[in-house]
DNA sequence: TATGGACCCTGTAGCAACTACAGAGTCAAG
DNA sequence: CTTGACTCTGTAGTTGCTACAGGGTCCATA
């Protein structure tokens, strides 16, 4: 049950991570060091359970282990203003917005490349025409500096 | 056909690459090492400038460098057909484009949080509660939250 | 009781694609 | 001759893991 303690491998079983991802968590602080058994396994119980599905779920919403990190300590301060959580929330969304918009653009110039492919010999290839520079002959020739 | 040799500094700024950069590229085999002067600085020519343009190019729009590698010496064979180059091209669009399906999921999801949250204590805060795993009632009441 | 296999331990190195030094040498202007 | 900008090599750091190597532990079965 999830009462119970548990082993690392159980851990990651119900957290959908690995073993060797929560090592990593613990060993940068994400993490508390967990009790040990008699073995020197790592114990661990419901609370570790709990946060680390917080961790597993914040990182796949995207946000990077530091905010991670700050959204953790946040969460703990039950009676402040969660305005600074906000804050991260919408940082992060400011993030993946503008992700979105590169990727958009990156989207549109990559797919004008393939469309105007013709797929003859390479010496003939909009893509690699498009991917090379266009330096005007006379700056190839006369340019340099120094 | 060669026009002036350039520094590494006079590249890094003709290709809006940074210095280090060139370096690293050259380390990794993706560009030819230049001649040296006899005060042993690299010395380029246009060539390396075209080459690196089209790296910088490439990855401007994406591409890893493996990819890149592979789009140089598929340029460097003028003769052959350019379907690998379109496969290439191809693929990355793919990549391209589920990131773009991933990122606007979250996008949604973040955005649902963030309206959701009227900013008052942490311990209403939705922003807090959509990142926290929902066990069963039992577990979060015995266990509490510090 | 021995043994096999699944699990766990620590520590280190690797991935992408750079970036950032440290500590030294080079070069041109004033 | 000095100053300051530039360059050199080599190494280590970044993010967020992942992958060993070389051991130790646990438990069910023969």
């Amino acid at each position: 049950m999830t009462g119970q303690a548990m082993s690392i491998g159980e851990l990651a079983r119900q957290t959908n991570s690995n073993v060797e991802t929560i090592r990593y968590y613990e060993r940068i602080g994400l993490l508390a060091k967990p009790a040990r058994t008699a073995g020197n396994y790592r114990s661990y119980g419901p609370e570790h359970l709990r946060r680390l599905s917080f961790v597993r779920r914040s990182r796949d919403l995207g946000f990077s282990l530091d905010q991670v990190r700050a959204l953790l300590d946040l969460a703990d301060q039950r009676d402040r203003s969660c305005e600074a959580v906000d804050a991260i929330a919408k940082e992060h969304l400011a993030e993946v917005d503008s992700k979105i918009a590169d990727l958009l653009a990156l989207r549109r110039e990559l797919n004008s490349m393939i469309t105007q492919c013709g797929c003859g010999s390479v010496a003939d290839c909009r893509i690699i025409e498009a991917l090379s520079p266009r330096f005007s002959p006379a700056i190839t020739e006369e340019r340099g500096i120094r």
